[in-house]
RNA sequence: GGGGGCGUGGUGGAGCUGGUUACCACGCCGGCCUGUCAAGCCGGAGGUCGCGGGUUCGAGCCCCGUCGCUCCCGCCA
């Protein structure tokens, strides 16, 4: 390889080395065989250089040229010259010149390709998973994982310069009652025993902080044991960050500042600081999510009031039984067909409301008259209704009564669904946004009882802390998440740092403090130290990534992705092991099904 | 766990109301060609239509089951 090794990439050339002898190194990309001059264009990293081999080429050359395929591996020896005036390609970034073979040198021979490099119609993923070595060649993929390279470079960068230390943490560690399934590993030294790999550094951060590192971060793999979707995989890697003595404010403005940080070097774009805040309540009654799509100008409203007082049963019967109604005006929609609502409809349902009222807003004599759907039950209010909403003639409103929960979440869904049908969502454009007052509990109908809703060490808000016990379900928590372009980005919150608040939360969810010792005792014992107040945020690197390649699955952004059932196509794993493994372990595969 | 979509030469797609030899583009093989750059032209090979049943005179197409991929609900603090 010595004498070969190149002394320049494929696309660094331009007019100015007219005249340099060079060596490349690359794949070929394409071939174009003319009998007499032969062209083909190798490929690196950095570009494409088209190799022309003349006609009156020395020794054999053009034969060796005619006999190169696709991704074959090679060294060309030659000398940079200027393409003839008309041959220039404006399109490409070296097609000023070309470079003129005097050797080649074949360094590696590739199989007939189960998918073109770079082709108009994309393989399906199961394929490209599968070669995934080929799959990452093409500029698009090299382009992606570069922008998370720098993306995560461009982080480190930020947080040093800010004194955030980056720390480790084990990725072999006990199981603890977070919110997903473990991932367990067997012990061998000790039999019947089990690693966990770590959901999130989350205790462990929390430890730094009692250790005193008061700025730490770490771009941590995470592991959880639950389904996946194309915004979530079993392997994940969080940008995990935890500070001491800081309020949210210090949080919002350290994450902030990084991110726009980021996006001025990785894209050049300029991030407008600060983000927009929303509480969960303004999010899920105006969005109808926890992580609004903001790029999608429709809002949800409150029917309640007109619901009320209206003659529609389904709507009076919501509303008697503590739900909500809730509305959506779609512009133009009135020329919406029967199907097209049905189809909304069905999104609704998904998400578990009984089903979609609707009707047209029409142009009348006096203004705008309501027809089709439940318009007869509101035709005396149609100024009201109109107002209330909203609403202009050729629109079509919508509607859901159902508990305040499903209503908001049907019409998101439908708000979503238009928005993409409909082409309203703006390309090239992140919008952000906090979102926070996250309720700390949550009530689990079927275990009758309450959860914490984020995790149990998060702080209630101040004014709260007084009438914990008595109303669970009202108590807000210095929780946040930060949303972009309808994705959760992050999500994190101030801890707990005083025991007895964190038995009092314990209590709530039915931790009682035995089982809490045994789970995670080793926090609680470095509570007992002097820990400071702390709190932090994860962002994920994998979504981050994605939203800024304008991509809609992380697989896209992931070097080796696994697909939705958590299978490795390129090395084929989850896989079985010898049965002397097993023994090891004291494990035996059991017949469950 | 539940629902939707998809599965057709190596690749991406088409295949009408079930009808005779399954079509197109790219790739692959052979030939021609001295300026292309998605090169072009001529010729060729390549298919148990995911798999298993069923309906039918006849199934890529309809029905049932099953497997795989994917999107969504649940789940994921």
């Amino acid at each position: 390889m010595e004498q070969y090794k190149r002394s320049a990439t494929c696309g660094e050339l331009g007019a100015h080395d007219d005249g340099r002898k060079v060596t490349l190194n690359g794949w070929v990309h394409r071939t174009r065989d003319h009998g007499g001059v032969h062209f083909f264009d190798l490929r690196d990293r950095y570009g494409i250089m088209q190799i022309v081999v003349d006609a009156d080429a020395p020794g054999g050359l053009a034969d060796q040229a005619a006999s190169l395929k696709l991704e074959y591996c090679v060294a060309v020896i030659g000398t940079v010259r200027m393409r003839p005036e008309a041959m220039r390609n404006r399109e490409m970034q070296t097609g000023e010149i070309e470079l003129a073979a005097e050797q080649i040198v074949l360094l590696a021979k590739s199989d007939t390709l189960p998918f073109m490099i770079e082709d108009r119609s994309d393989a399906k993923d199961e394929l490209r998973m599968k070669y995934r070595y080929l799959d990452l060649r093409s500029f698009s993929m090299q382009r992606k994982i570069a922008l998370r390279h720098e993306t995560s470079f461009r982080i480190r960068e930020f947080l040093t310069r800010h004194g955030f230390l980056e720390i480790e943490t084990p990725t072999m560690i006990r199981s603890t009652p977070e919110g997903a399934r473990d991932f367990l590993i067997p012990s061998r030294l000790h039999r019947g025993k089990f690693y966990a790999m770590p959901q999130s550094p989350q205790l462990f951060k929390q430890i730094l902080m009692v250790g005193g590192f008061d700025k730490y971060f770490q771009i941590a793999h995470c592991f959880r044991d639950e389904d996946a979707r194309g915004d979530r995989q079993i392997e994940h890697t969080q940008i995990d960050i935890e500070m001491s003595f800081v309020s949210k404010e210090d949080v919002f403005e350290t994450v902030e500042a990084m991110l726009a940080h980021v996006f001025s070097h990785a894209l050049g774009v300029h991030l407008q600081t600060p983000f927009k805040r929303l509480t969960y309540e303004e999010a899920m009654n105006t969005y109808g999510s926890d992580k609004p799509e903001l790029r999608v100008g429709l809002e949800i409203t409150d029917f309640a009031a007109i619901a009320r007082e209206s003659s529609f049963q389904v709507f009076r019967a919501a509303i008697a039984d503590g739900g909500a109604v809730k509305a959506l005006v779609i512009p133009g929609g009135a020329e919406y067909s029967r199907k097209r609502i049905t189809e909304l409809e069905d999104v609704a349902k998904t998400y578990g409301a009984k089903g979609l009222a609707w009707m047209r807003v029409a142009p009348g004599e006096s203004g705008a008259v309501l027809d089709g759907g439940v318009s007869k039950f509101f035709s005396d209010d149609t100024a009201a209704v109109v107002r209330a909403v909203g609403a202009t003639p050729g629109d079509l409103i919508v509607m859901v009564a159902d508990s305040w929960r499903i209503a908001c979440t049907a019409l998101g869904a439908v708000r979503l669904d238009v928005a993409r049908r409909e082409a309203m969502i703006a390309r090239g454009t992140f919008e952000f946004a906090w979102v926070i007052d996250f309720p700390l509990f949550e009530w689990n109908d079927d275990e009758q009882k309450w959860d914490a809703a984020h995790h149990m060490f998060s702080m209630p808000q101040e004014r709260f802390v007084e009438n914990l016990e008595s109303d669970p379900g009202a108590v807000k928590g210095d929780l946040y998440d930060l949303v972009c372009n309808g994705f959760e980005l992050a999500s994190g919150s101030i801890r707990i740092h005083d025991p007895e608040l964190q038995r009092r939360v314990f209590s709530i969810i039915g931790f009682d403090e035995q089982e809490a010792h045994r789970r995670f005792g080793f926090l609680l014992e470095a509570f007992q130290y002097g820990p400071p107040p702390h709190g932090g945020i994860a962002p994920g690197l994998d979504r981050l990534v994605m939203i800024m390649a304008e991509e809609t699955s992380i697989r896209e952004v992931i070097a080796f992705p696994k697909n939705t059932q958590g299978v490795s196509l390129m090395d084929d794993s989850p896989a079985e092991v010898d049965p002397g493994q097993l023994a090891e372990l004291g494990l035996k595969i059991i017949d469950w099904t």
